[in-house]
DNA sequence: ATCTATTGATAAGG
DNA sequence: TCCTTATCAATAGAT
């Protein structure tokens, strides 16, 4: 269709590759919009040239993104799964991972006990034990290092003000700030994890395993009629 | 280009529209096949007819998964990005509870008790008190009950076998498996959390803010060149 | 699905 | 890139 037939194969001319790309661009945007209209078709085309242009063609009734959110749900196919199936590994494991030490901490606490054997917390009290022990020495570890912190800091005192020793102390105790007492932050955790789990559903990802063999083949009819077309990488899919 | 012109409006007949969809299709195929050929170019063509069939072609010097990829960076944008990033979040939220939840179970074991104020320690020390008294009742509660258990099974035998109670009691006790004895597994943790460290770091979203007002416009040219075509919805984009 | 008159697309040239 | 036009290709309607 033009002055002369042309063979289908590589212009090697750069400015009639160029030429050619444009107007034949040009004609395929105006066939898929003429398509969309005619047969109440939806078509997403992107085009990237040799030049690294790139056009597109989206029929005005949907967008891109749902034509390939669509294209991978028919296919069966996600094509970003693999990123999606590691990341949902990970959190899966973390969930694991942390219900594992919340169950731990609540037998430390002395909670949830009832599927313990005699054995296991006769262990569990071993290891309680001891662990309160460990406490316990470092309490009266930091009790002493902080007696003896006010010692010194009285002796001085003692040097520099006379015998004023015994307010100062009282006071310096009892100005010590209780804010910092031990808070048990359960209930921070639970929070937390059902904001993780209740995220975490967004990516129920849906790994169908019957892949067609459709992806780079030549030309493909999947079921049903075929047009004997001698067109190559052409696929034709079915909605499953 | 037929017997007779036709307006580029819905074919109301449904088999016209069928056919005329079928022939075009494989026009467009053809010419999307043609395009790849001649200019060396990559397209990704998406259609879907309103009987809900799908069609695909691609270039074989590429995957539909990498034109859309290419595509979405030609866009600046990764429609995917918000999904990622709510799992980004979900997975560091996680990662933040297991350490908290980490070193609790390590503090109550005896271990990092330097960073732990005097009154800290106090009332760690209480807690761990308590909860080992609970362990402790929870301990000879089952252990009181087990030996009713074997009382009862006791007076069965002593019932229905006279006095060989003490050699079956003895074997009884002494066959009781000892493998349930309480494992502390922290390193199955350790490592679990470094697998999922690690497999995170796939997931790097780069999201960028120069969207550009392109989706679902008219036809447009960005820079550049204009073909003063009619069309619409035709988009021209750049590689950034 | 095939045929073919007719319109539409486009190669080459400016 | 845009216009022209001779030529070839696509396809509408009929079978």
């Amino acid at each position: 269709m033009g002055r002369g037939k042309i063979e289908i194969k590589l212009i090697e001319n750069h400015t009639n590759r160029q030429v050619t790309y444009s107007k034949r661009r040009n004609g395929i945007f105006k066939k898929a919009q003429e398509l969309t209209v005619l047969c109440d078709a939806k078509v997403s085309l992107i085009m990237l040239s040799n030049t690294g242009k790139m056009h597109e063609y989206i029929s005005p009734t949907t967008t891109t993104k749902r034509m390939y959110d669509d294209y991978q749900h028919t296919l069966g196919v996600d094509l970003w799964s693999s990123h999606y199936q590691a990341m949902k590994d990970t959190l899966w494991k973390l969930k694991e991972i942390n219900n594992k030490l919340r169950r731990e901490i609540r037998q430390r606490l002395g909670h949830d006990l009832n599927g313990l054997t005699y054995d296991q917390l006769h262990s569990l009290e071993d290891k309680m034990a001891s662990s309160l022990e460990a406490i316990r020495e470092r309490k009266y570890h930091v009790l002493k290092t902080q007696m003896e912190t006010y010692k010194k800091k009285v002796k001085n005192l003692e040097e520099r003000r006379g015998n004023m020793l015994h307010s100062y102390f009282d006071q310096e105790v009892a100005s010590e700030d209780p804010q910092y007492g031990y808070v048990h932050n359960e209930g921070d955790y639970e929070s937390a994890v059902a904001l993780a789990n209740g995220a975490s559903n967004l990516f129920t990802i849906h790994l169908h395993q019957d892949i067609r063999d459709h992806a780079n083949l030549h030309h493909h009819h999947h079921g049903g009629s075929s047009l004997g077309s001698s067109i190559t990488h052409l696929h034709d899919l079915r909605l499953a």
